[in-house]
DNA sequence: AGCTAAGTCAACA
DNA sequence: TGTTGACTTAGCT
């Protein structure tokens, strides 16, 4: 008889048994995962209709109660196949809300839609969120807020969300929240990690990501590997599959996380040589990275409230602002590179008072033949103009109890753009612009966040 | 060809 | 604001 009266749900439900609803984005698959598990999750996690039955929601049950479930159909068989999707509750540590990796909306065209899933950017938001807990109203707010493609205005991405924090067994509704409208929604405990993505989709290894210092891609070239560069490596690195970079054991990776001059020249050599090859004349300048004066100033960066021990990287995320639509600056240089050492302290010595790059620019002599220096040295000088639209970029601070601390910027969001500024009496450029930058008024509106950055 | 994650539209409470 | 279903699409095996 209960095969009789087994509801047309309990067979449907097949298709939600996975509690994650599957964060990864269109077009990309998770692959290599450390966190893909084998084991059930109860499938009364599966569409229980009610409140009450989704809050009884814990860790996995037993594959016992499984096969009980779908005892109607094909009983063992049925279980097994659930025992394969289902996914786990991992334990991570997290840390506090606001030392979460930034989520930057750094794509040139935001009519495209951002990589992630709804029920990513659900997870991003809440996981960002103090108490780690947002209302319906207040995760649209973050969504809007953070990426330009999803306007308060339209109602259709707001539409799947909803339909996303009720199907996604993920997301539970907690207690109501004050202002009458609707509850707080919170990730079930256990599943934080689903929702620790990278633009690829890959789950995050919050371990790394949070430590690593420049945030850097590149890792893989310009490790001292590199060095001995042999022309047979020049295919498998940028942006090939990146199936083959893992020989570097981990702790090697760790150590060289941070750029170093020598390696983020060699990029530069190779980008030479590959441009020289492509382009047949071999007239492309070399290039090298910056060497930046630093020197202490607390009046434009004060620290963030020190904040223990640990050595995480507290980030700003910058207000979103646009560069310089000032046509045809000059520049020096203009060097696309990945990574983002354009701010970074280069140095390999890093320790020091509160550093900064002298404020700004003023000081960073570009130019002449000294290795030194970001020298488009033998590029000639051009012009160009910034490309428009609204970008924002983290300032990211070493949380560390020593006296490294250091505020630099890690620019990625203007990889469309690099040149630096010109340095010559070209009166009509002010030295405030980096990059197309106004540096000076983009930190004083992080110091000064009264002004709404409402969308 | 079937399966699954994910997105869209929409009824309805 | 929240739940649910029908339907679609795309990628994978
Ligand atoms: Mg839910």
């Amino acid at each position: 008889m209960n095969n009789l009266t087994t509801p047309p749900k309990s067979v449907k439900r097949t298709k939600y048994n996975d509690v994650s609803g599957r964060l990864t984005p269109p077009g990309q698959r998770i692959k290599g995962s450390k966190i893909t598990s084998t084991k059930l999750l109860s499938p009364d996690l599966s569409s229980p209709p009610t409140t009450a039955s989704s809050k009884s929601l814990q860790k996995p049950q037993p594959a016992s109660k499984a096969s009980s479930m779908s005892k109607g159909e094909s009983k063992g068989t049925v279980s097994l196949k659930r025992n394969k999707k289902l996914k786990v509750p991992q334990e991570v540590v997290l840390p506090p809300p606001e030392q979460m990796p930034p989520v930057i909306d750094d794509s040139v065209d935001f009519t495209k839609k951002p990589p992630y899933s709804y029920a990513t950017l659900i997870g991003m938001a809440i996981l960002r969120a103090p108490g780690r807990k947002l209302t319906l109203a207040q995760i649209y707010h973050w969504i809007s807020s953070t990426f330009r493609y999803y306007k308060k205005s339209e109602v259709g991405w707001q539409n799947s969300i909803r339909h996303n924090l009720s199907l996604n067994k993920a997301f539970i509704k907690t207690e109501r929240a004050k202002d009458g409208k609707g509850s707080f929604w919170q990730i079930q405990n256990g599943f934080e990690y689903m929702f620790l993505r990278t633009k690829d989709g890959k789950i995050i290894d919050l371990e790394v990501v949070l430590h690593e210092p420049y945030q850097a891609k590149p890792l893989e070239s310009i490790t001292d590997r590199d060095s001995e560069d042999s022309e047979s490596e020049e295919e498998e690195d940028e942006e090939e599959e990146e199936e083959e970079v893992d020989e570097i054991p981990d702790e090697e990776k760790r150590k060289h996380v941070t750029p170093t001059r020598q390696g983020l020249n060699r990029i530069a050599s190779r980008k030479r040589r590959r441009s020289t090859e492509a382009s047949g004349n071999n007239n492309t300048p070399q290039l090298f990275t910056p060497l930046i004066n630093w020197i202490p100033n607390t009046e434009n960066f004060p620290l963030p409230s020190a904040n223990t021990g640990s050595s995480n990287i507290i980030t700003q995320l910058s207000p979103p602002f646009q560069r310089n639509q000032t046509p045809n600056q000059s520049f020096n240089s203009s060097f696309s590179c990945n990574s983002n050492f354009d701010l970074s302290p280069i140095k390999s010595s890093v320790t020091g008072p509160l550093l900064e790059p002298k404020t700004p620019i003023a000081t960073i002599r570009v130019s002449g033949n000294n290795n030194n220096f970001l020298t488009a040295a033998k590029q000639s000088t051009g012009t160009a103009t910034p490309k428009s639209g609204l970008v924002r970029t983290p300032f990211k601070t070493p949380n560390s109890a020593n006296i490294m601390k250091k505020i630099w910027n890690s620019p990625s969001c203007l990889e469309d753009f690099y040149s630096s500024p010109s340095n010559k009496s070209n009166s009509s450029k002010s030295n405030n612009y980096y990059y197309g930058i106004d540096m000076v008024s983009l930190l004083k509106s992080m110091n000064n966040p009264d002004e709404e950055l409402e969308r």
